[in-house]
DNA sequence: AGAGGAAGTGGATACGTTTTCAAGACTGTC
DNA sequence: GACAGTCTTGAAAACGTATCCACTTCCTCT
């Protein structure tokens, strides 16, 4: 039914129309120097025939795939999809294809990833790393230009991140402002910077330390609701929680809602990432704002960018003070 | 600083260390047929070497790069978001690589997109076509296997398509049921086909037909949010309103929040697709949900079978009552 | 035992491009 | 007018793989 498949034009077949040698159609098409006749004789066959150099064969001349390989723990979440935002609109200005790939937070997934990205030899990689970053060892030695987003987990990988810091610093400050001493942080496997940051900031605060007041979840939607519910449930002595992240964010109201603990006279609650629907939420969600778009952007010109790099490249954060929390009610909730 | 690049490993090398031919080491490991003995020396050295194929090479001799496109007109909008990890999510049980465009809902960003991965030798794509898809045509004249997802704009391209017509059926009867007569819709540009649904929905039941109460928005959120402010504003005759997709229900809270129209007082909503967040908001969305993940792994599923191609599959959707949905008022809003 | 066939194997080729290299054409200077 | 220098050009090689084809070996059937 379809029509026969018009075989591709290639280089040699320009060569010929314009009546010239391949290596010189190559090097007027890829800015090399020539007479402005060849130029021209060169320039009219592409068009007249429609011309479009192939990737497979620039590729395998230059041993190096172009575009940017992306690896985020979940494109679902609003975060990491602006993240990939920020990049996929980067790549666009130079023309660069992006290949994303899905890590869930899993360090094996995402080893695997890299050597499917390493077997196209993809040479540009953009990652949210997952664990440790050990498994990026063997993709650094084989010459590979990382950079890494949202977390900074090796020295030797240049990262663009948000200030974890100063976003939870403000976040404690503002919390303890408020009367809370007993504040929980609801985070995501992966998140250790921000955790570091939150017990610092406990500590530097003089409030009482308790490790159990840190919980964990994984990437999913269920799993942040578990840890969620079970933190509500099993702390009722706990005033105040900041949220690691949206899904995190979304699973403690949903939680909350549940369990009928009132947002914000019985919690108070802090989300980090500012999302559309924060301000649609009941009640409206206090969020540290974060430049996920702008991560994305910057990790993107980073790895594209061939010169010296810095080693890591911090963007503010914000808080944004809407409507979830309040000062700590006197008596703890039942 | 770094160490040295190690050389990349080739068949070459592999066929040396085995002792064999490299045609019988490619054969090998492409599963061909080969001598039991022979296979174990190939396989022996091969891991021994810690060999890794070369995407490039077997690319440009087989004159196809693997691997899937993908083309969504805003990664950041969750429904693209979730489609896009179905996508992934197929792609990956087929250890195939996903390279992520971003059109827009812009048909010329998409040709140019279009462009990019032809030159990089793509042949499997999936695409939420912008315009009416004539763009396409030199993409299907050069073999392309195209799928297209959420929308249906040509016959000749498989597509993996929510059932339109009838949510949107479902959505107007429902606010048909609670007495509401000036309906109005609020799209996107690109959902002809869903808009062809509403209006027919709308004679079906014998509705008044206005054709300015349907209101077209770019992809942006900036442009959602005045079309759906412009509706509020300039129609207080229309008591109900459905949202095309959830950055325009986004929008339509926020505007009638911003113009203290109440919703479901004075305006009753349904959103078409159902995210988390429906949930959370005040009042909780009405929605329509749309299988997005499953839509972008059926088309997934599609594009990589070669086999015999189903030219169109259509998903259910499911209408899900929360709150913003009332019946309609005597007295016209203000 | 000889013929016929099947199965295994490796050399050679082609995929489309970029880049090197040497040769040719031309310009300017002594 | 000869020579050094610059600029332009095309033939050829290389990138790593899959596949064609011819060759050898081994088995089976007559």
């Amino acid at each position: 039914m379809s029509g026969p498949v018009q075989r591709r034009i290639t280089i040699k077949e320009v060569a010929e129309a314009a009546g010239v040698g391949v290596a010189t159609v190559s090097r007027v098409l890829s800015g090399g120097s020539a007479s402005a006749e060849t130029r021209e004789k060169v320039l009219a066959a592409a068009a007249r025939l429609d011309y479009r150099p192939s990737a497979l064969g620039r590729n395998l001349r230059r041993q190096r795939t172009g575009g940017i390989g992306l690896l985020v723990p979940d494109i679902t979440d609003s975060f990491y999809a602006r993240l990939a935002d920020g990049v996929l609109s980067c790549a666009r200005s130079y023309g660069e294809p992006v290949t994303v790939g899905v890590t869930g937070d899993d360090p094996e997934r995402e080893a695997e990833l890299i050597g499917t990205l390493i077997e196209q030899s993809m040479d540009r990689l953009i990652s949210v790393p997952s664990g440790d970053g050990e498994m990026w060892a063997p993709a650094l030695r084989a010459g590979l230009n990382v950079v890494f987003a949202d977390r900074r987990v090796r020295a030797d990988v240049p990262s663009v991140v948000p200030d974890d810091r100063a976003g939870v610093l403000t976040a404690v400050e503002y919390l303890a402002g408020l009367g809370h001493r007993k504040i929980a942080y609801l985070g995501r496997h992966g998140q250790s910077q921000r955790v570091a940051a939150f017990t610092a900031a406990i500590a530097s605060l003089g409030l009482p330390a308790d490790r159990d007041l840190v919980v964990h979840a994984r990437s999913s939607r269920d799993s942040a609701y578990a840890a969620a519910a079970g933190l509500l449930q099993h702390r009722p002595d706990v005033t105040a929680v900041i949220a690691g992240g949206n899904v995190l964010g979304e699973a403690a109201v949903l939680a909350a809602r549940e369990l009928d603990v009132r947002i914000p006279r019985d919690v108070s609650l802090i989300m980090f990432d500012d999302v559309p629907w924060a301000e649609l939420c009941s009640p409206p969600l206090t969020v540290i704002a974060q430049p996920a778009q702008d991560i994305g952007y910057r990790a993107a010109e980073l790895v594209l960018r061939q010169g010296r790099r810095p080693p890591a490249v911090t963007l503010p954060t914000k808080l944004v003070v809407r409507a979830s929390c309040g000062p700590k009610v006197s008596a703890p909730r039942r």
